[in-house]
DNA sequence: CTTATAAATGTTATATTATTACATACTGTT
DNA sequence: AACAGTATGTAATAATATAACATTTATAAG
């Protein structure tokens, strides 16, 4: 069960924007697109990105400093995070498959190291680019 | 049976202070310490940091912006890294673990895409900073 | 050896991404 | 109403990365 969380007005701003956006944002297009709703100052952007992202609305996709709304249902896997991108139209998509988490999620090293959190970006070409 | 690469003389120079530095280093952090080699410009860092990824030398940690030096004596598997991120001191290691990198390798999910590289980021506390 | 080509370098300027610092206002408790 | 926590507004600046252009060095083919 998850938190409810009541987004304050630029979060909301922000999320909407990403959540209708067709792939991940960057900070400045995001601050660009939103200047007209009053949000005039990149940090109001990344205070609202930052906490989006901490609860689980949103995702970095950190290879291309981008950012776009979690497309699990439930936003529940925040910590344990899959990407898809596409390197020729850079097209970006999460990745929720069960036995990929379990076993990342389950995952320890040699070291013995038990991990909290995980971030996985796979990169190749999409099934429309691989055709071109 | 890898490539064996002559790295030219800012190449050299940058991939050795990566490899005797401890962790990760920025670009910046780099630019600063190779400036009395006559290394003067963000630009010369990047050219070579570029070419030391595409290589398998060093390795970008994305999360981080930092780079590391390839601990994988062969440094086969720069298109398939995975790392160990501790949240606290911020160290971080390579992980070279043959199932975890036969697994994702092999890894294709519902959409029938191919991979053809992937990076891994766990976080975690190392056994140093959960002790404390 | 020389010519062609690719790779690397040097330099200046600038673009892009992200944070510090400080003042103020809103929200939800007790 | 008073408090604590969260969010906002604003200006300045730090940190990360690339564009554009001129020149030089290394490599390989004839």
């Amino acid at each position: 069960m998850q938190k409810e969380h009541n987004l304050s007005k630029n979060q909301k701003i922000i999320f909407d924007l990403i959540d209708k956006s067709r792939g991940p944002m960057k900070a400045y297009s995001i601050l660009f697109n939103v200047q007209k709703k009053g949000i005039k100052a990149p940090l109001q952007v990344y205070r609202a990105l930052d906490k989006l992202v901490e609860i689980g609305k949103i995702h970095k996709i950190e290879s291309r400093n981008a950012f776009i709304a979690c497309q699990n249902s439930s936003c529940q896997v925040s910590k344990a995070t899959a990407f898809s991108i596409c390197e020729s139209c850079e097209n970006v998509s999460e990745i929720s498959n069960s036995k990929l988490s379990k076993y990342l999620s389950n995952f320890s090293d040699s070291s013995g190291m038990k991990y909290s959190k995980y971030n996985l970006e796979f990169f190749g070409l999409c099934k429309k680019c691989k055709s071109k």
